[in-house]
DNA sequence: TTGAAAGCGCTAACAA
DNA sequence: TTGTTAGCGCTTTCAA
């Protein structure tokens, strides 16, 4: 661990300013071609780069967005962190992800520290609730967009999926195919996502003059053990559903495989659709039917929206919801015939 | 955005110098009960919190660790990641993860800039190789350690798994159920872990009498789509294996997938092996038998390498190699009765 | 137990 | 086109 090379080192040794170099580093315009490849040349023998506190410190910035995420598990959120990563890089600045695991105290420290002297910017990937995070968040100095959180309390521009509409789509996909009696496999109630979609299931049903029957709705909680048991539940009813919606990809997974493991098979006897389309959903077979949240879409316009802020744009509360959509894929078909 | 709140605020408003603050809020001996009140008072009345970049460039230290990965996607690596993060949580410090994607110059400029006032060490989670690195590295002003890379060329202290082992812990078990013919998928050939794997696999085979046969062995890239296609060929075989030992329990799932799909069941007509035991493979049905190899501990065991490095201790070459071991879950059982 | 002075490495603003 | 002067907010060192 040889001692840092410095600015002052690399003037010295090309023979000019600190200031020249830093401009030169900086690519600001007003240096001879001369000067500059001379300075260039010293970076090159020296080995420089640029001490990133200090130039926080001095400049006021950092050129780095900061994302804050409660895992990197799951697909879901790190589809969303790809999106935001791929459009920091192209605007020129870096991007630094800092995990909460869902530790309360961590979550404030975080926040805090991040926003002072870190990161020019901050994106809350955030299922759940905003609620502990408010706090530190008031006292945050740099602009915040929540991505994937309709917690409607927030005073944060905010980007998510229409998680109503997709399940509307869910059920009329169903309902076109022929089922009239569709099990829900539901989420995390914590989550207004969740939420949504049910009532987006329940909605389609009577919509279409099918009755809502609470008997047909199993908790799965989003995972693929929780989808598992749900469908078992549901294969045992006396009249067990045609199909199935479950309200994300996951517990859709341990649907099939409960409906599999019955001797039944997908989606002959019985459909299966999902909610999220995470890269999976396309990779098991038979080959997920699913709603399709556009996630690293929400990372991009969550970034560029955190962009404008960063430069001065956009009001302080925008809401951008963005469509879901139907991706058909090998796991729903018509009903059997009877 | 307000402009923050600094130490000197603190200190006018409690009446005191902002040495008396700094040493407050870094928790140091030598301030008197009344005083500490008085300045915790000011901090909570005005909202302070330290600047990250003013504190680095002062204490030359940043207590943060930065991690480096390819992308946040795979539970692999978020396994990894939450060993580091308890671990770094504990010792007091924060973590700080930098993805990659994989870009070449991302990567460069990356772990130049991390290691330039921004984090204290960095752990890098390689399971590719360090080549494009190498240089980045070398110009490290912080200590480095690897995980998941056995790369040998790396002058880095490194933690990997035992791969070889684990591989020959899978064909024994799978020999003990009675099987004589048994496939392999591999993984991705660029991967050191691959090609030890396949080794265990070779080796296994040959060390109980039976002979190698590369028809029996088919590529699966680590993908679950890999997994299908691959099993897909062993199955039209004109003497299919009776049992599957995948490089990664990825594949694996494929495996299980395109075995069922044949109308064929796990473990009763063909057992599966995994390997890594990643959270899924409790929780696909059949359960998944597989090779464990301890993902949180790497993580724990390279922060734990790295904050002693941090402390001035050890050697700067060490190579941790972890064991792996069997866990034996549903998917696999005797060769069925011919 | 408290505080003053100096400076970490850089950039903003201005001057030459 | 280049350089000088300040100072970002904090910690270190040393003195009171």
């Amino acid at each position: 661990m040889r001692s840092a090379v410095t600015l002052a080192d690399i003037a010295s040794h090309a023979g000019v300013s600190k200031m020249t170099v830093s401009k030169v580093v900086n690519k600001q315009p007003g240096i001879s071609e001369a000067t500059r490849q001379r300075v260039l040349q010293a970076i090159e023998d020296l080995g420089y780069t640029a001490n990133a506190s200090a130039r926080a410190l001095a400049g006021g910035r950092t050129n780095t967005l900061g994302v804050v995420v409660p895992s990197i598990g799951p697909q879901y959120i790190s589809e969303v962190v790809r999106g935001a990563d791929l459009t920091a890089y192209d605007a020129g600045l870096d991007l630094l992800i800092s995990t909460t695991q869902e530790d309360t105290i961590h979550e404030r420290q975080n926040v805090g520290r991040l926003t002072r002297g870190l990161v020019d910017g901050l994106l809350m990937v955030l299922p759940r609730s905003l609620d502990r995070y408010a706090e530190a968040l008031q006292q945050a100095r740099v602009p915040v967009v929540v991505v994937a959180s309709a917690d409607s309390a927030v005073p944060f521009p905010l980007v998510d999926a229409d998680h109503y509409h997709g399940a509307r789509l869910a059920v009329s996909h169903l309902l076109e195919l022929g089922h009239q009696r569709i099990g829900f496999i539901a989420g995390r109630r914590e989550t207004s996502a969740s939420l949504e979609r049910l009532r987006g299931y329940r909605e389609g049903l009577l919509t279409a003059g099918l009755p809502f029957d609470p008997g047909l709705v199993r908790p799965g909680e989003y995972t693929q053990p929780g989808g598992f048991a749900a469908a078992r539940a549901l294969l045992d009813l006396p009249q067990p559903p045609t199909a199935i919606f479950a309200a994300n990809d996951l517990s859709a997974f341990g649907a099939m495989e409960a409906i599999k493991d019955r001797g039944l098979r997908v989606p002959d006897d019985l459909s299966v659709i999902g909610f999220d389309d995470i890269p999976h959903a396309g990779q098991v077979h038979p080959a997920l039917t699913t709603i399709r949240q556009p996630l690293v879409e929400m990372g991009t316009a969550g970034t560029r929206m955190l962009l404008n802020l960063l430069h001065g744009g956009l009001p302080v509360t925008e809401r951008l919801v963005l469509p879901t959509e139907l991706v058909v894929r090998a796991s729903t078909g018509p009903p059997p015939a009877t």
